[in-house]
DNA sequence: GCCCAGGTATAAA
DNA sequence: TTTATACATGGG
């Protein structure tokens, strides 16, 4: 991979495969925020980048050679050849094929465990742009200030806090999942780095120990917190997309790379709800 | 007012 | 083991 330093970032060319709206506006995260000029502005790492991408060339505003290295280069999974994998996706189901065209450019982010996990506990029977404000006013109220943005709070963090002390958030009955994983994360009860390896339902166990932790947000922290992308997340909208686009398939059924199958149907099913038509 | 939102805990059959 | 309902909040 070549990239050079320029105007205070890093310009990485030869980047295929990639669409920005598709991946940072697709719901698995939601600290990312489009620009008027197309670009993205986001915070992870405790740092604010702003992203965009002209043809090939992917420019990262606000990144040093060294944070690209460290942070970057893993968080947008830039070593991952997503065009062999969409070739492989889309031989396992016609509907696949079909539904791997309307979202070439979805990656799944390597986003920090924790994140991933708080953010789809306040993400559970809720909507898109209420769990963002959800989120903004966490770190507002809890990350550490740097420089006018803020960090994501640690787990360490919340866990000191107790339900009560969340009402700022207006999050509602997830304040008290959101302290109980602070506090068993914070403990080492739950280890989300064991997690990476863990074997796969071994891994959801581990997640469900939390409260307001169910199998959908397990595998939702396991796809995009670390990485898990055999994890196949189902809420009721991918149950409908399963039975009417695939019928007698079983998110097994979708191979090793089956989060990334799973990121394929739900924009596809999203972007044609024709057909789901004679569906009840 | 009513319905829904990338679900889960809880109680009951 | 499977199925029904409440849950906080806010936008359409």
């Amino acid at each position: 991979m070549e990239y050079i330093l320029q105007n205070n970032g890093v310009l990485v060319k030869g980047v295929t495969d990639l669409d920005l709206a598709q991946t940072l506006d697709c719901g698995q995260s939601f600290r990312w925020t489009q620009q008027g000029d197309g670009s993205f502005s986001g915070v992870a790492f405790g740092r604010r980048v702003s992203v965009s991408l002209d043809g090939d060339r992917f420019f990262i505003r606000g990144a040093s050679a060294e944070d690209f290295e460290k942070y970057w280069r893993g968080y947008f999974d830039l070593d991952l050849d997503y065009g062999s994998i969409r070739k492989s996706v889309a031989a396992l189901h016609p509907v696949l094929s079909e539904a791997a065209q309307y979202a070439p450019g979805i990656r799944i982010l390597r986003q920090e465990p924790w994140e991933a996990l708080c953010t789809f506990i306040i993400s559970q029977n809720n909507n898109i742009k209420r769990i963002k404000g959800i989120v903004d006013r966490l770190c507002e109220s809890f990350g550490e200030d740097i420089g006018g943005d803020f960090a994501f709070p640690s787990a360490e963090t919340l866990a000191v806090l107790s339900p009560d002390d969340l009402a700022p958030l207006r999050a509602g009955f997830r304040n008290r999942y959101i302290i109980d994983a602070a506090q068993k994360v914070a403990s080492g009860e739950v280890d989300l780095e064991a997690c990476r390896t863990l074997e796969y339902e071994q891994a959801r166990r581990e997640l469900m120990k939390i409260t307001g932790v169910g199998v959908k947000v397990a595998d939702c922290t396991l796809l995009f917190g670390l990485h898990r992308i055999e994890a196949f997340p189902v809420d009721v909208w991918m149950k409908r997309a399963l039975k009417t686009l695939f019928p007698g398939m079983t998110p097994a059924d979708f191979g090793e790379y089956a989060g990334i199958a799973q990121q394929y149907i739900f924009h596809y099913s999203r972007m044609h709800p024709e057909v789901f038509e004679n569906d009840k």
